[in-house]
DNA sequence: CGTCGGGTGTTATACTATAACATATTCTGT
DNA sequence: ACAGAATATGTTATAGTATAACACCCGACG
């Protein structure tokens, strides 16, 4: 009786998970997909899906070419929003419009629309794909005559680790 | 039986509609509000108002600018962004995060959450105020232990209008 | 080999937004 | 009317985000 409804993930991360399995799981996630669709996943790319991954609070463009810089590797604008484009496309990272940000996508099987929570104190986003929510914004646009291909949902404000008072 | 539910304004406006009157009726309520609250409807603001009301496409900040200029007027990025920053705060415009762009508000009665339906062939931003999608929002955003502060809501897709073939 | 296409490198530039400080205007109390 | 305070605007400079255009490389395929 502990979950009445089971998620596949909860939708924020516990302060003190273990993120190199966030990205490890993702990494293999996105070879995989990538090698199903004949898509290629080469270095550049895979390296910037990494950074994206760095954590699970969006990380802007600029931020991940600064990091590309520091590998080393010859990089400008074009290098990190061609490979961010390759992400997007093939659903493995989202934009959030909101903050000009990036962040990896925790269920990158096709494209999808997201819905993201997002806490102005840690930063963090955090994804849900609520099908009732999802429901409930295709009947207001429907009743407008309104077709929706890309909806964007974005709820800034709190998260419960961020409500809690400081303490321990 | 026309309709089961009243809606004070509909979503999208017609093709003819009296533009004119949209402005008079939005400045007129700024008038209205500002001195409601105590507050400064300068020329200038007044001035960006009515030109983010130039139509219901959402307007940039630099298109604002360039307007501005027209006018004769000084202007310079500061003073567009500040009146935007006023108009914003006293509720009497949006900003279309996903477009970098504002657009007026349909129902400036104070400060409120709205979603807006883009569409991407006539670029329309209808501004719809739907309670049941901000109550399901709220209850997704609960589940998860969070508190939303402000909502963004942009769904992207093909009004009515742009989903007829382009016969009369 | 040759060429074709995708990926990346490179340079330049456009677009969006804010910081910091100066000046002007309006409001308030006297 | 005036001084002082608060608000609004002007001005200059710069930060931050994104794309256009063209050159080069490299592997796949004939």
């Amino acid at each position: 009786m502990a979950a009445l409804k089971r998620r596949r993930t909860p939708p924020f991360p516990g302060r003190g998970h273990d993120h190199a399995r966030c990205v490890d799981v993702a990494l293999g996630e996105a070879t995989r997909l990538c090698a199903r669709d004949g898509q290629r996943l080469t270095p550049l790319r895979r390296r910037v899906l990494e950074l994206v991954w760095g954590s699970h609070q969006p990380v802007g463009a600029y931020a991940i070419l600064d990091r590309l810089k520091q590998d080393g590797r010859a990089a400008a604008p074009p290098t990190v929003y061609r490979a961010l484009d390759f992400l997007l496309a093939r659903g493995l990272i989202h934009r959030i419009a909101s903050l000009n940000a990036f962040v990896g996508c925790a269920r990158p099987d096709g494209s999808h629309p997201a819905q993201f929570l997002i806490c102005r104190r840690c930063g963090t986003a955090a994804e849900i794909d609520d099908p009732r929510l999802a429901a409930a914004i295709g009947r207001s646009a429907t009743e407008s005559g309104f077709a929706v291909d890309a909806p964007i949902v974005e709820l800034r404000g709190l998260c419960a680790g961020c409500r809690r008072p400081a303490a321990g």
